[in-house]
DNA sequence: CGAAATTGTTAACCAATTTTTAATATGCGC
DNA sequence: GCGCATATTAAAAATTGGTTAACAATTTCG
C-alpha cells in the first residue's frame, strides 16, 4: 500500500508547517493550501485520502470548501477533517452537516492529530476493504492480533516478516516487484541491500513451507494462490 | 453483547452433559465442574453469570460450594440454581437461605430448564447492565471499584497502572501499539519517554505473573488471551 | 501543615531479538 | 559453461525492550 495522502488548507503559515511537520514525520504525502480554491485544485488534481480544512479563511471558508469537495465524485470517498479555534461551536455543526467526517480544536494538539488521522484513516481502510484478517490458501493474517496462523496454528512473526507476509498476501497472486516491496515494507527513503528482502523471504519459507511464497526471477515475489 | 456464561456443578457426568448440550444449543458459554473445590477455581477464573449447582455432591456439598462463592466480591451478581433429587425438600429451604437464586428438582427437564435459565438471565441483565466488569483468562477488572481480581484475589493497582491494564484488557488479543497506549492512558499533550511504558508493563507483569501481557517487538502490547 | 508513603518518570545499562550485510553457493536461461 | 539473479549462511549491527535505581511528584495521614 502506498503512502496515504493529505491536504492540509489553513491560511496561517504557521499551522500548516507545525501539521506539515507532524505528519510528515509519520510517513504521509502531505500537500498544502491556503485557500479553498487552491485546496479545490490540488484534491482534483492528487486525490488525498484525508483534507485538513481550516474552518475560518478569508475568501471561501472551510465549510463552503467542504460542500464543493463533497461535490466531486472522484473525491467521494475522501475524509474532511475541520480544524477551528476553540470556542467556535457553532462550527462543528455547521462543519459536520457540510459534510465532516470530524473535528479537531486549535491549539493544535500534535499527538492527537496524528492519533486521529491515523484512526480515520484506519477506519476507512476497514470501511472500504472489510476488515483486518486476510486468508489465502490455508495462511491467515491478523493485523489487529498481529499474527499469522497456519492451518489454524498461531505464528508470531517479527515486524519486517509480518509486513512482508502481509503485503504479499494483500493481494494473493499478485507479482510484487522489489520496488514495490521496498516502498511498501521499509518505507521510499530507507536504503537496504536487496539482499535484505531475500533473507526475509527465506525466514517466511522457513517458518511457512516453501510452497507459498513463489519467485519470479527478475520480477520480485508473489504469494501463491 | 458476548454469551453469557453458565458453570455447571454436579458429580454426576450424565446429568453435565445433559445440561451442558442443551445450554450449549441456546448458545451459552458452559463451563464443567465435579466438585465444589473445582466449581470455586472456575468461578473466579471465567466469572460466570449463572452457576447450577447440585445440592448432593461428596466432599464440599451445593449449599457450602454457594455460601463460599457468595463471599467472593466479583460474583456478587453471578446467579446461583440449585439441582436437587426430588424430595430432598429440606434443601430448598437450604439453598435459598444459602444464597441460592432459584431451584430445580431432578429428574432434569431440558425445556424447562431453559427456560428458567433464560428467564432468570433476562431478569439479571439490569443488574450486570450499570456494572463495567471485564474478564479476560482469569484476570478481571472492575472499573467502578477500581479493582482487579486475580483469580478472585483482589489486588489494588495504582492508577496508570490500572488504566494501562483497563485499555490491553479492553480488547484481549489486540496489540496496542505505543502511540495507542500513550494516547489513551497519558493523553494526547503529555509527553513521557517511551521507557515509562515498559516500567509499568514491568510492575503489572510483577503483579499479575508474566503470562497476561505479551510483548510484541517493533510494535506494542497486547493481552494474551 | 509537614512527614511519610506511595506512585510516576527518567536514565543508564544490559539482554534479547531483529534486521542487515556480506560472502559464497546455487540454479536457470541462453 | 557463462552470466545473471536469487538462495543460503553466518555473523555483525542496529533496534528494541527489560531492569534497576534514583529521583520527582503526588497522595495520605498524623
Amino acid at each position: 500500500m502506498s503512502k496515504d495522502k493529505i491536504l492540509i488548507v489553513d491560511d496561517d503559515e504557521d499551522i500548516i508547517d507545525l501539521l506539515k511537520y507532524n505528519l510528515e514525520k509519520e510517513d504521509y504525502e502531505v500537500f498544502t493550501a491556503s485557500n479553498g480554491a487552491d485546496a479545490i485544485k490540488l484534491a482534483l488534481e492528487h486525490v488525498p485520502n484525508l483534507v485538513l480544512l481550516d474552518v475560518m479563511m478569508p475568501g471561501m471558508d472551510g465549510v463552503e470548501t467542504c460542500v464543493e469537495l463533497r461535490t466531486k465524485d472522484t473525491l467521494s470517498n475522501m475524509l474532511i477533517v475541520f480544524l477551528s479555534a476553540r470556542g467556535e461551536d457553532y462550527s462543528q455543526i455547521a462543519g459536520l452537516e457540510a459534510g465532516g467526517d470530524d473535528y479537531l480544536t486549535k491549539p493544535i494538539k500534535p499527538r492527537l492529530l496524528v492519533s486521529r488521522v491515523k484512526a480515520l484513516l484506519r477506519r476507512n481502510v476497514q470501511s472500504t476493504e472489510g476488515n483486518d484478517v486476510i486468508e489465502s490458501s490455508g495462511i491467515s493474517l491478523d493485523r489487529e492480533k498481529y499474527l499469522v496462523y497456519k492451518d489454524g496454528e498461531p505464528l508470531k512473526l517479527p515486524r519486517k516478516e509480518f509486513e512482508l507476509l502481509s503485503l504479499l498476501l494483500s493481494k494473493p497472486g499478485k507479482v510484487f516487484d522489489r520496488n514495490e516491496i521496498l516502498d511498501s515494507v521499509w518505507g521510499s527513503d530507507v536504503m537496504v541491500g536487496d539482499r535484505t528482502i531475500d533473507v526475509h523471504i527465506r525466514k517466511l519459507r522457513e517458518k511457512l513451507g516453501s510452497e507459498y511464497l513463489m519467485t519470479i526471477k527478475g520480477v520480485g515475489y508473489k504469494f501463491e494462490v
